[in-house]
Order: C-alpha cells, then sequence, then structure tokens
DNA sequence: ACCACAGTATGGTCAGACCATATCGAAGCC
DNA sequence: GGCTTCGATATGGTCTGACCATACTGTGGT
C-alpha cells in the first residue's frame, strides 16, 4: 500500500499573510500596542495585492488580535491589540442565532463558570469594590434592561476577580450574547428581590473567603433566575 | 450642560453587509447547510461593492458560521457552516502567541472544564467508546507527539460525552491551541506510565457513573501532567 | 450508454482609482 | 515667540473592472 495522497492545500493568499503576521508577532516578540506596516507598505513587501492584506486584517480584527484607525499619525494604522471578549462574544452571538448552539449549553456553561470564577475569588480574597457598585446600580435600575445591564457588570466583575482573563472574557462574551434571554428572564420574573438576596448572599461568600459557600450561592442564583432550565 | 455628544458611529459596508446577512440567518431561520447568494449577486443586491462583500465573508468564515467553495454546482459557493471549534482554536493560538493570555490561565480554565465534563459525562452515563479507543491509541504510540495527538482525543471525546457543544468546542480549541506546551510536558515526562493509569482511572469512573470520583481523577491527572502548575 | 469538451458560474486575486479622515508642517498673522 | 490657518500627506475604506483557477453542466459525438 502507497501513502495516502494528501489533497492539494490550496492556501489562499490571505492566509499566507495571516501566517507571515503570526510569524512576526511570535519572532519579533510583538505585544499589544505595537504598530504593523501600513496595509500598502505590507501589500508591497510581502508581494500581494492590497485586497488580500484587507482580507488578513479582517479576520485579525474579527479574533481581535489588531485594531484599524484611518487617517495619520503615531495611532493611525493597524495597531496590535487584545480584546479577545468581542471575538468571543461574536462568535457565541452568531452561533446562537444560527441554532448549532442552544441556550441550554450556554447557561451549563455559565453556571460553570460562575462557580468556579466565584470559588476562586473566595479563596484569592480578591477585591470586592466592583462586586458592590455594580450591586447599587441593581438597586437603581428602574427597567429589567437597566437591572440586567448592572446584573451583568456584577456577574463580570466575579469573573474579572477570579483573576483569569480567559475565564472572565469568556463570562463576558456570555453574558454579551445572552443579554436578549436574561432580559426576558428578568421581565418573566418580575421581582428581582431574590435576585438581590442572592447577589448579596454571594458578595458575603467572597468577602468571607468561603469557596464552597460562594459556588452553591451562584448555582443557586442561576436555578432562580432561569427556573425552567434547572 | 447639555446632552453630551455621540461619537458618530462610523459604520464600514462590510459591517451592514454582516449585520444584514445575520439578520436573515435570524428572520429567514437560515441554518447551517443552507446557501447564501454568490458574492456577485450580493453585492449587487445590496448595493455595494464585492470588495465588501468579501470582507464580510471572511469575517463569516473567520468566525466559523461560512465556508465557501469555489466552483459550480449545489455545494458551491458560500454555505452556511457551524464550526466554533476552528474560530475559537485560532482566538486562543493568537492571543496565546500575544501573551494576552497565559499559559497558566489557559490550563486552569481546562482544569475546571475537565472537571465538570468528567462529572457530567459519568453522572449521564454517556458512551465511552471513544474513550476506550483513545486510550488504545495512546498505548501504540510511539513518539510524544503521536501520544499527544491521541490523549487529545481522549480529553475531546470526554468533553463530547458531557452532551454539551459549547464546552466541547472549547475544550477542543485549548487543546489545539496549547498542543504545542503538551508535547513538551510529555517529553519532560519521559514516562507515560501515569498517564495512563490516570486515564484508566478517569475512564473507569465514568463507566461507573461517579460524578466525583471522574471529577477528581481528572484534577489529579492534569496536576500529574503540569506539575509546575499546581 | 458513455465519453470528451466547450460553456459557465463560482470564489480568488490583482491593479488602479477615488474618497474620508486625521495628522503634520509650513506659511501667515498677531 | 506664539498663535491660527490651510494645504500636503499618509492612512484606511470603497469601488470598478478585469483576469485566473476551479468545478459542475450540458451538449454533441461515439
Amino acid at each position: 500500500m502507497v501513502a495516502d495522497w494528501q489533497p492539494v492545500r490550496r492556501t489562499r493568499t490571505f492566509e499566507d499573510v495571516i501566517a507571515q503576521i503570526e510569524r512576526r508577532i511570535a519572532e519579533d516578540g510583538l505585544k499589544a500596542g505595537d504598530r504593523l506596516p501600513a496595509e500598502r507598505s505590507l501589500a508591497e513587501q510581502l508581494g500581494v495585492s492590497r485586497s488580500s492584506v484587507r482580507e488578513a486584517m479582517r479576520v485579525l480584527e474579527t479574533l481581535g488580535v489588531v485594531s484599524s484607525q484611518v487617517g495619520r499619525g503615531p495611532d493611525a494604522g493597524a495597531v496590535l491589540t487584545s480584546r479577545p471578549d468581542t471575538a468571543l462574544t461574536d462568535l457565541l452571538r452568531l452561533h446562537l442565532g444560527l441554532a448549532s448552539l442552544e441556550l441550554r449549553e450556554v447557561i451549563d456553561t455559565r453556571l460553570m463558570i460562575e462557580r468556579w470564577a466565584a470559588a476562586r475569588a473566595a479563596s484569592a480574597g480578591s477585591d470586592t469594590s466592583g462586586l458592590a457598585t455594580a450591586l447599587a446600580g441593581m438597586d437603581a435600575a428602574t427597567s429589567a434592561e437597566e437591572f440586567v445591564e448592572h446584573d451583568t457588570a456584577f456577574h463580570c466583575a466575579l469573573a474579572d476577580a477570579s483573576g483569569n482573563r480567559l475565564i472572565a472574557a469568556i463570562m463576558r462574551s456570555l453574558r454579551d450574547s445572552m443579554r436578549r434571554y436574561a432580559v426576558e428572564a428578568v421581565t418573566r420574573l418580575g421581582d428581582t428581590s431574590v435576585l438581590r438576596a442572592d447577589h448579596e448572599r454571594i458578595l458575603a461568600a467572597v468577602r468571607a473567603g468561603d469557596p464552597d459557600e460562594a459556588a452553591n450561592a451562584v448555582a443557586e442564583h442561576l436555578a432562580h433566575a432561569y427556573p425552567s432550565l434547572s
């Protein structure tokens, strides 16, 4: 038996461009804030058309790795950034819309993450000022949308307090992509006093440095918010 | 004090195109497998240039929502797909390269996910044939790379067995993006018999339907594989 | 029934132009 | 000297139109 034939790898030009940029990032140790050459210049140096460079830029921008500004000066052009959140958010939102992911799966994931983050935040003795601020915002909220806004801030602050940026980014994306459903859930619930008590309990547990209690508080909180999925 | 001025929202053409496609997906209930109009046709219908349509396509392709084939026929053109994995993988790999995420954070995330998935798989009594197959592959492996290949398959099968596609997609991406480090870890370890015993223990726990034991087995396994990060 | 080949629709790439924007810099003014 | 003004310039954003490679489709011949 001879070796299997490998299908010819169709490499599109813009993929080569991405690969070269990625290589440069790794080799030259480029980091967020550093500038990339201008599109025209990059196209010339790589011997490709500007369109291909632009498509590569679109991909990198979508992945939250570069950000482009028009105009002239030190801030203009393509700059390396670090926004995994927005990329993740877009990704989840689109796939929720495509029904390739179900709400149930997203909420389960959120529960997993949040339990972990709460426990981690509690045992790390993290700063809880962000949590308190968000709590106050929820009290002042006059609509479901506004409530959800601060609720999101609370839970993202919790994820931030865990000290893991990947977890925090995933959390932020999950919340953003399911904002619509959160508003529905709050509206359906009507009374938010239960949720308020939950939040206080979570905050207290984190402050007390009790990981297990923090995780349980979070779990019960989500059960209250989404009773139909429990 | 007058109301704050809002910065003019610069909407790029391709963003409009994406928004319209996204709206169509939601309103027309398009799903994976459905075809989008050809680039030229879409450009004409939307009154924009083909370049803008192409940039929109690049973004959607990057997010794992569409896939383009050249040529002619039923399979040609832009087809809606559902590949959150590849998008996530690219995202994580690039951000690891950019050092906007640390390996430690990725491994912590992996531990969290894998504990959850193992427990879930155990309590759901999922099919374990994929796990067994991967285990056999690891035994037959003759190099660190090959071992890691089947190890990855094992852990992804575990995530699949949890029944949550989002979790599985995140797992797959985490593994893919840190493949390099996994090979290093195995090479450094030398002897893989400890890992083999861990895998057997995980498999046994899942088969026995013991969620706690499964989660603990996974946690100890990762501690063995990455002792420096424990 | 089969096969060969021209036709055609598709994405991939390129070149070149023009626009909007934002900075830079020199000229002019006080 | 310090200020404003305005043109020069570099940047991304968009469009047009062309050409190529690919892969199916249909036709005509065998």
